[in-house]
DNA sequence: CTTAGTGCAAAGCGTTTGCATGCGA
DNA sequence: TCGCATGCAAACGCTTTGCACTAAG
C-alpha cells in the first residue's frame, strides 16, 4: 500500500516513523504549523543515514519534482536542529554537514576526519560511547557529545608517500648535479 | 633584559620558545620565509591560552601598533595549522576559533560547548583524554582529537527557567480567562 | 480571519583570491 | 637578483534577511 503526502509517495509505515511522530509533537508543543514541506524534508533526510549538505539535500528534493525554496531548507534544518532531530558538523572550511541523530546506542558512532582530504567517516565504538556518554559535569547539562579523530586516510596515506618518493628522487638529482 | 623583535617588545626567553623553535623548522623544512609577521602573529599567539577569533587577533595587533593585514592573518593562521601549531573550531555558525596546541598531557582537554548561547569551556580530564588517545584504526592514520560535549551552562539553565516560569505563568492566566 | 511559513531576490559576512609591491634568501 | 609573502580590494560561497504572497489553524 501507498498513500500521497506532501507531495510523495511513501509507504504507509512511514507515516508513523518515530522521526514524524517526533516532529509533530515538537510542533504542537510549539505551537508550531504542520506544513508538507517540513515533512518532506524530513523525510527525505530521515531516508538515508549518512551525513548530507543542505545544497545536496535541496537539489536532491528538486530532483524528484518537490519544489522547496533553498531558504525554506535552511530555516527547516534549524528547526530540525532544535527539536533534536539533527546534528550539525563543521570540518575545516568545508559547508556545513547535517546528519539525523543517532538512534539508541547501535547507531551511535564518532568520526573519523581526514586532515588531508577532509573526507568524513562514521565508526560505532560501543566503549567509547558510553564511556563518554556517562561523564557528568556539574552546572553543565549535557545533552549529546560529538568526538572528532583526526589524522590521514589510507588512500591519503598512499598519495603523501608516492608524493614523497618523488621529491626524494629528485633532490638526488640535485644532489648529483651540484656536487658532480 | 628585553629585545625588540618584529616590532614587538619580549623577553629574551620568548625569542626561543618552543613554538618559535618548531615554526623555525618547520619553515626550514618546508622552504619557507622567516618573515616578522610570522612570528609576530605566532607570539600574539601564544601568549594566552585562550580560543580566538581571527579578526579579534587582527584587531589586537593592530591596537599594539603592529600593522598586519588581515589577508596574511588567514593566511598565517592556515600555515601554523597545517604546522601542527594550531587547531582550529567551528561550532555552529559561529566563525571559526583557534588554538595553540596543547603542549603535552597537561594542557590537553576538550570542550563544553552551550548549546544555548554558544560559549566555549575547556575542560581537562585525564582519563578521558587518555582513553581516546590510545585508540587505533587500521588503515587511518590517527593525528588528534576533539571532543565536544554539548549542552546548556548553568547560565542558560538559569535563564531558561525563568522563561518557563514566565510562560506558564501566562498561561494559567488565558485558561482563566476562556473557563470563567 | 490571522499570522506563521514559504519563495524569491538581495544582502551579509567570514574567508579567499588576484595582482602589484616589497623583502627575505 | 629571484620569487615568495604581504597588502589591498574585489570576489566568492554559504547562509540569513526583507518583503510580498500563500495557506495552516
Amino acid at each position: 500500500m501507498s498513500i500521497f503526502v506532501g507531495g510523495m509517495a511513501m509507504k504507509d509505515d512511514k507515516l508513523h516513523s518515530p522521526a514524524r511522530v517526533a516532529l509533530t509533537a515538537y510542533l504542537k508543543a510549539k505551537k508550531m504549523r504542520r506544513t508538507p514541506e517540513r515533512y518532506a524534508i524530513l523525510e527525505k533526510i530521515f531516508s538515508t543515514d549518512e551525513h548530507f549538505y543542505v545544497d545536496d539535500l535541496h537539489k536532491n528534493l528538486e530532483a524528484e519534482g518537490y519544489h522547496v525554496s533553498l531558504s525554506t531548507v535552511y530555516a527547516t534544518i534549524q528547526l530540525f536542529v532544535e527539536a533534536g532531530l539533527v546534528r550539525r558538523h563543521q570540518f575545516g572550511n568545508q559547508p556545513a554537514q547535517y546528519e539525523r541523530v543517532p538512534q539508541g546506542i547501535n547507531e551511535s558512532h564518532h568520526h573519523l576526519v581526514c586532515n588531508h582530504c577532509g573526507r568524513v567517516r562514521a565508526v560505532r565504538d560501543q566503549e567509547v560511547i558510553s564511556m563518554i556518554g556517562n561523564l557528568r559535569y556539574p552546572t553543565f547539562k549535557t545533552e549529546f557529545f560529538s568526538l572528532y579523530v583526526y589524522g590521514i586516510c589510507s588512500r591519503c596515506q598512499k598519495k603523501l608517500k608516492k608524493e614523497k618518493e618523488k621529491e626524494q628522487a629528485v633532490a638526488k638529482t640535485k644532489k648529483k648535479k651540484t656536487k658532480p
